[in-house]
DNA sequence: GTAATCACG
DNA sequence: ACGTACGTGATTACT
């Protein structure tokens, strides 16, 4: 047990910048900023758990002059002033901490250390011992034998215990001599300038020599030579100055607080707001936490849920079903040890699985076939990732045709860039995420997208997993061996070449050896652990040595083995068909992506690599229809900006690359050259990336110069590109996202970080956002719109593949000249834009004779 | 688990 | 002074 009570005196606005600055912008669905609110949270909730304190208080600043620096404001001056996302959040941890009971100190003109300072202080008289949790470093002149401080390390994540012992450690001096140590050497961080000239070293030396900065003042011009004795005349009062700013006040007014008043008691009057602010993980920590008492007490439901009951037979699980209002929705949860469920009505269940042949509740089989009837009534369910339940489904031969919300879907939509999204444990906090998400959806416009595009869309995506794409086998084997003998003669001719024994070719730390050690060659770009061995970079060594060659091909021929070869015959299933997995929840811009495989990915841009789709073919009797959408997104471009240049030139039919370098190169289109038109698709691309004169640089291999006056020729010729380039930077930063033309949101925390790189890309991103996400919105309906019209039509024909702006189509042999047609008319009704959307259309017996 | 590389739109 | 094209997934090596 501990001799003394503890008090935890945090000082809030250090916490909180740190947090702020250490945690990605997360929001919560509201789009509230909650970052630096739950690293705050989160380091006191587990100060609270490791020292368990009998007293807790935090300090904040005020703004306005401060006292203490009342003379010397300039040099706080230098300070950046508090991030627009960081602002409210203090409204918003005051909030929190007045609800768990945490007393907060202030005081008009004086800093929170200041305060911290004051009641380390009192606390010493009291012979209460201090724990001072901050990230400034100027607070380490207030430990002392019965104050410590926990400095946070690692932006908030960890602290460190300073004693009198660690600080001496750390610092070289005493905790007492700290402001004089700031007073020499300065804090560039806290712009205290101290004795110019003067470094860390040289004032731990004359500290340990002279005690105090006043007293080694009075002795410079006497024991010091040269330089250093110049320096120490010279900087005196600013050194004298520098300490006085870092001396934290001890006596700060807070007669209105006793240290009683600051008593810890039951923080769980917090819950509700903590749930309020979704932070999610800290909820069980904080309850954690709470007296005994209020232990068992849960956050306030919005639902007032009855006692759940545990269904151990199909009786049972009938029953209860029976005893469900007819018309409420009912969540359903699976995992692997049973199945939850939750209807809006209150009633909650579980069916347990049993477990080995002890225990009660039924197998998996036995219960699904237990809640068949939900699986296939016409009660709304409420579910998580639903594809993947109708994947499992149906590996267990059950369907699901009952309607249904995909909470993962709404989540996705809300947060776009978050990645995974967590399964809720029970059906019941299923139920609750999937109200809140309803509301925000609605409240942020996207209730249409969800309905109109994603929800359909899942059952088209299932159906293309469920079809599968038929892969011709031996083929892939006949190429396999193929590659294989390249790859064992390219090997023996690089280590000829390079005249060394056998290494391991697809290690770049050992090929980098070889080239830029052995061989001398010239190294290039820098990776984190060595030089880069890019394609990039070994294009341009080519011309130095023959090996090079060599190793671009044998890079080449192995990646196609590799990822193709042997990734795809892995993959393929009994019935010859490859069924990929296809995710509408991992892009932030609204693309699905494809993987177990990637079908997005199927080489097409070298010869080599393009053979691999001489592999992907139609069943017998069948053909592959395969239309892509024609410059989707600069056609995007010159809808969204209106750009009467670009619009004209997608009205007349003119290739966009072509009709661009006449523009930028001033010359009629008939004297386009190749290089020409080239260099002008690359800006086109660049435009829709969010361009940069480097990144264009890079690409078209010119100079930076030259790249930035190609870009400044583009917008002169383009000015309405420009115009919605800029308005879609200053709509992200006025709304804090960018949104399509179908009300698809996409977060940019990024375009406000104090991060000049991350601010860059935040920009681009603004700029890409709405093009790429509005072209993945149109190519979602048009697949919506196929999937229905062929099986409205009575098509046999099914799709089976979308990559980005192209559709894929397995096509019985007579249906093809209309399945073209079909397809066409989808793809270039999906939208109406001022430009004509075009999709090409092709047919062949494999991927390969579609092009 | 992360980094490097390279396949696609 | 700084480091940069947008969005993905798979394989391999290495810690």
């Amino acid at each position: 047990m501990p001799q003394y009570e503890t008090f935890v005196i945090v000082d809030g606005n250090s916490l909180m910048h740190r947090a702020f600055h250490a945690l990605p912008a997360l929001t919560n669905d509201d789009g509230v900023y909650t970052n630096a609110v739950f690293g705050f949270l989160s380091m006191l909730l587990k100060v609270i758990a490791d020292e368990r304190p009998d007293y807790a208080a935090v300090a904040f600043d005020l703004h306005g002059p401060t006292f203490r620096h009342k003379d010397y404001s300039e040099y706080k001056a230098g300070r950046k002033p508090t991030a627009p996302e960081l602002r409210p959040q203090f409204d918003l941890v005051r909030e929190c901490l007045t609800a768990m009971g945490i007393r907060q100190l202030t005081c008009p003109s004086f800093e929170a250390d200041d305060i911290l300072g004051t009641m380390a202080r009192r606390c010493e008289e009291a012979g209460i011992r201090a724990l001072l949790v901050t990230g400034d470093r100027d607070s380490m002149q207030l430990v002392s034998g019965t104050s410590s401080v926990l400095y946070t390390k690692r932006g908030v994540s960890e602290v460190v215990r300073y004693t009198p012992e660690k600080v001496l450690e750390d610092f070289g001096v005493t905790p007492a001599q700290i402001p004089d140590l700031k007073g020499l050497m300065g804090d560039s961080s806290d712009n205290i300038p101290g004795v110019p000239g003067i470094g860390e070293k040289t004032a731990v030396k004359l500290l340990a020599a002279y005690g105090t900065l006043e007293n080694a003042f009075e002795h410079a011009e006497t024991d010091l030579k040269g330089k250093q004795r110049e320096k120490m005349v010279d900087g005196r009062l600013s050194g004298l100055m520098s300490k006085k700013i870092a001396t934290i006040t001890r006596h700060v007014p807070l007669d209105d607080v006793s240290l009683h008043d600051c008593r810890l008691g039951d923080m769980s009057g917090a819950l509700d707001i903590f749930t309020r602010l979704q932070l999610k993980t800290l909820i069980p920590r904080l309850a954690a936490l709470s007296s005994p008492a209020q232990e068992d007490a849960p956050a306030a439901p919005s639902i007032a849920w009855q006692d759940e009951s545990v269904l151990e037979t199909e009786q049972a699980a009938a029953a209860f079903l029976a005893s469900l209002p007819a018309d409420a929705p009912v969540a359903v949860m699976t995992g692997d040890t049973g199945v939850t469920l939750a209807c809006g009505s209150g009633h909650r269940a579980a069916l347990p699985y049993a477990q080995g042949l002890l225990g009660g509740g039924m197998d998996p089989l036995q219960a699904m076939t237990a809640l068949s009837p939900l699986l296939t009534g016409d009660r709304r369910l409420i579910l998580f990732s639903a594809k993947r339940l109708m994947t499992q489904l149906a590996a267990w031969g059950f369907t699901l045709s009952a309607p249904f919300d995909d909470v993962q879907l709404m989540a996705y939509l809300l947060a776009p860039q978050s990645g995974k999204y967590e399964a809720p444990e029970h059906a019941q906090a299923l139920y609750e995420s999937f109200l809140s998400s309803r509301a925000a959806l609605e409240q942020q416009g996207m209730t249409t997208l969800y309905h109109e595009i994603e929800l359909p869309l899942l059952f088209t995506l299932y159906d293309m997993e469920c079809a599968g794409f038929l892969v011709d086998k031996q083929e892939l084997e006949r190429l396999g061996a193929q590659y294989n003998e390249q790859i064992a003669q390219l090997r023996e001719e690089i280590f000829s070449l390079c005249g060394c024994d056998p290494f391991n070719l697809n290690s770049t730390q050992q090929l980098g050896d070889v080239l830029f050690g052995k061989l001398g060659l010239p190294a290039k770009k820098k990776t984190q652990r060595g030089y880069s061995t890019d394609a990039d970079t070994l294009t341009e060594l080519a011309p130095l040595h023959p090996v090079i060659d060599k190793i671009l091909a044998y890079r080449q021929v192995t990646k196609l083995n590799s990822t193709y070869i042997d990734g795809l015959l892995k993959l393929t299933g009994r019935d010859g068909r490859i069924h990929s997995w296809f995710d509408q929840t991992i892009a932030a811009t609204g693309r699905i992506s494809s993987s177990e495989p990637n079908l997005q990915n199927i080489p097409v841009r070298t010869a080599m690599g393009r053979e691999i789709r001489r592999a992907f073919i139609a069943r017998p009797g069948c053909v592959l229809v395969d239309a892509d959408y024609s410059q989707i997104e600069l056609r995007l471009l010159a809808h969204l900006s209106g750009d009467e240049a670009m619009c004209d030139a997608f009205i007349r039919g003119q290739d966009i690359h072509t009709r661009t370098a006449a523009e930028v190169y001033g010359v009629p289109i008939e004297e386009v050259t190749p290089q020409m038109r080239s260099s002008a698709k690359a800006v086109n691309f660049g435009i829709v990336y969010g361009i940069s004169d480097f990144g264009l640089a890079s690409n078209l291999h010119t100079s930076r110069k030259e790249a930035a006056e190609f870009i400044s020729r583009y917008f002169a010729r383009y000015p309405a590109v420009r115009g919605f380039m800029d308005a879609c930077v200053a709509q992200g930063k006025a709304e804090g996202y960018s949104v399509t033309m179908y009300g698809r949101r996409r977060p940019l925390p990024e375009l406000t970080s104090p991060n000049y790189n991350r601010r860059q890309f935040g920009e681009r991103a603004a700029m890409n956002t709405p093009v790429q996400g509005a072209a993945a919105d149109i190519i979602k309906i048009a697949m919506n719109t196929v999937r229905e019209r062929l099986a409205s039509e009575g098509f046999e024909a099914r799709l089976i593949l979308q990559v980005h702006d192209e559709l894929i189509v397995e096509t019985p042999a007579h249906e093809e000249e209309r399945v073209c047609a079909l397809l066409r008319e989808c793809m270039e009704s999906a939208a109406s834009l001022r430009v004509p959307l075009v999709a090409d259309v092709h047919a062949g017996h494999s991927w390969y004779d579609t092009k």
